[in-house]
DNA sequence: GCCATATATTAGAATATGGCTATATTAGTC
DNA sequence: GACTAATATAGCCATATTCTAATATATGGC
């Protein structure tokens, strides 16, 4: 019987995949590739309500996904680590290989229909 | 602003991420390596329930992550496509990297504790 | 201490998820 | 057509998600 991923692994690895799991948190990780950004920016930037943007990024934060820095009110969220680095690059990778056709897409159409 | 995700494909890739996002699916995945399997081998094997395991098979189906072949009443589940295995793919490096120290996990505290 | 700005938190409603038990379906065998 | 094995589905319940609206907190300037 294969198993790679201990039992151990399997639980954060599954947390980080839901956390990343929902349009609005993705877009969010999508936008810190530039680096560190505010709240207010992030809000206005995504277009999105402020308790929404909060939440979320609190969300991401108890569970390791982002940190931040303060200074003043204003609170300045980045990527936490290289493994949610790794991830979100790896999508971007699916993405460009979809998109270029070196993955042939009959297999996927299901997955990326709309809706 | 940066945006490598377009807007289409973060309805798919969030999809894909929370279906992985699940330590009983995720588990099958990794199963899943060793090639095609039939609903009671995941059952017995990863000591599930028949209907949890059918469950999480057909919801998995029914997002394009896994599909099957029949033969007789025996389904043989596998991967879908090769986006799903680049993710898990991405996975097993990670584990790898935090496993073997080249990753300090100094930021990765809070995702690898228990519980 | 008061004000404005930036962000966080709370409460509540709607919906989705996940597991259990029981039952249904389907294909093959006799 | 009855019987069995393999899998799928339905109904139910508990819990989790996610959004909205409203309110609270905290920081810096005056």
């Amino acid at each position: 019987m294969n198993e790679e991923l201990s039992v151990q692994f399997i639980k954060s690895a599954s947390l980080v995949l839901r956390a990343l799991g929902h349009p609005v948190r993705l877009k969010i990780i999508d936008y810190l590739q530039d680096g560190k950004k505010s709240v207010g920016e992030i809000q206005r930037t995504l277009n999105l309500s402020q308790p929404v943007t909060s939440q979320h990024l609190r969300y991401m934060y108890s569970k390791g996904i982002v940190d931040y820095l303060q200074s003043g009110t204003t609170y300045h969220y980045f990527i936490a680590n290289e493994f949610i680095q790794k991830i979100y690059d790896c999508v971007i990778d699916c993405q460009q290989k979809i998109q270029s056709g070196e993955w042939e897409m009959e297999s996927m159409r299901s997955m990326l229909m709309e809706d």
